[in-house]
DNA sequence: TCAACTTTGTGCACACGTTCACAAGTGCCT
DNA sequence: AGGCACTTGTGAACGTGTGCACAAAGTTGA
């Protein structure tokens, strides 16, 4: 109060709105879902110390992140548990719903098809595409499969808005290239390529192989650090990570 | 503040072995898969400008990262295709093969088990596990599903170092714990739970939902710019993210 | 041998994300 | 009413990640 800032201040304080982080829009679906569950076990309200519990987040961080939304928590009380269930779903977008079709029905595109969960609030498939006659006119998940061929048709006439893609590594640029063509704008990427994209497209890749990788490199450091220090009690450096698992 | 810090700094320089930030780590399997490839297509060497276009990175970005495991490129020439993803491979612990174990095959382990192309480099599935009676004993991929009774043997026995979490969200929790005190330090959890985890075990996590989300959130903002242009041309913020749909 | 050209490796500045610590609110109890 | 216990929201320090720009180091060609 005591600040007599000038008002003709020139930046904007990064208008509410829009100024949300990347960071915390990708942990907003997982304090989601704990809060989801929560409601579901009769709780009312919540203070960010247990929900952050919950999440697996530092309390402080989660806190920040829901400031980004605006300030719908109540000073020594908490959280109202719907009303923030709310108003992440509105954050998202998930007050409507999103028809989302899915690019290769083959071993993964076939668990996406039938996984009920992962399309539980907010996105309904709405077509399944595959490439191969043979597969073209099964009936997965209560959908059947079209020929990739109509992909443009499906697209408009379906009001896609969402693609996964899960065809095999050689196809992918291809249907991509339709998808965006057709004009979809968001895509959720299985195969294993880097798809070349405008940036006026979001892409999200999700990689089996690589999350492997990144495990393998940590077990490896595990275990070659755990030999160095069986041998002999040469300096080891402070690193937090490798000191973790010496602990407790 | 102003005192002359004295040069005799305890602070060690962070050995180059260790320190490999998580971001680079993130990104070396992607460079890995866009060598192989170029090995397979006959390439012998590479500049950073080409091979970071392959991967969808920046140049600088790529020489940087690829600093942090030694000084592997030739000025003026670039990078040995060969002997690099020799070394990607290695900082990775490819050159050892892991074994992995597959609990829960519904759908989703079904498709993993199944699917050849993940498991290409370094990876071998040596056990699936599930605690539905009526599919152990089944063969999927060559390999028959053990009951989840096993798991301490199976781990132990076949030498698991890494675990693939595909079970319904209820039972996660408890099939990670058993896991942990079985000895297992690297998951993969593809259930949408949060673990509890002690740091002592690295968990990764892939979510399918929260993905959609996230694409949601981004597809919902473009549309509410959209609108918000067409109705009226009032001051747009100038976010580089929001800038790029329109331009070009 | 030397100059022109190519490409790596990195110092530096900046942007982004995380954590700490605490003032500002809010409810409860006396 | 007033003090106490509790919790949010946020300023500020810190750490990590990114991108620019260029010196250093190599190759090629004359």
């Amino acid at each position: 109060m005591s600040a007599p800032r000038p008002a003709s201040l020139v930046r904007p304080v990064r208008s509410p709105r829009h100024g949300i982080p990347e960071a915390t829009v990708a942990r907003l679906p997982v304090y989601l879902r704990a809060l989801t569950a929560l409601a579901e076990g009769g709780v009312e309200t919540i203070s960010s110390e247990e929900l952050a519990s919950a999440a697996g987040v530092g309390s402080a961080k989660l806190r920040k992140d829901l400031s980004h939304l605006g300030s719908y928590g109540t000073r020594g009380v908490g959280y109202e548990v719907d009303y923030l269930v709310y108003q992440i779903s509105r954050e998202l977008g998930l007050t409507q719903d999103w028809r989302v079709a899915i690019l290769g029905v083959g071993n993964l595109g076939h668990a996406l098809a039938n996984y009920g969960g992962f399309v539980s609030r907010g996105f309904t498939v709405a077509a399944l595409l595959d490439a191969d006659p043979r597969v073209v006119g099964e009936t997965v998940g209560g959908l059947t499969i079209r020929p990739v061929d109509d992909l443009e048709q499906v697209v408009v006439g379906e009001d896609i808005h969402i693609a996964v893609v899960a065809t095999p590594a050689a196809s992918a640029q291809a249907v991509y290239e339709r998808l965006v063509a057709a004009g979809v704008t968001s895509v959720l990427n299985f195969a294993p390529v880097v798809l070349e994209t405008p940036d006026s497209v979001m892409v999200r890749k999700v990689d089996l192989s690589t999350e492997l990788q990144i495990l393998a490199f940590h077990e490896q450091r595990r275990l070659a650090t755990r030999l160095t220090m069986d041998v002999s009690r040469a300096d080891v450096d402070g690193d937090s990570g490798a000191a973790a698992e010496v602990g407790t």
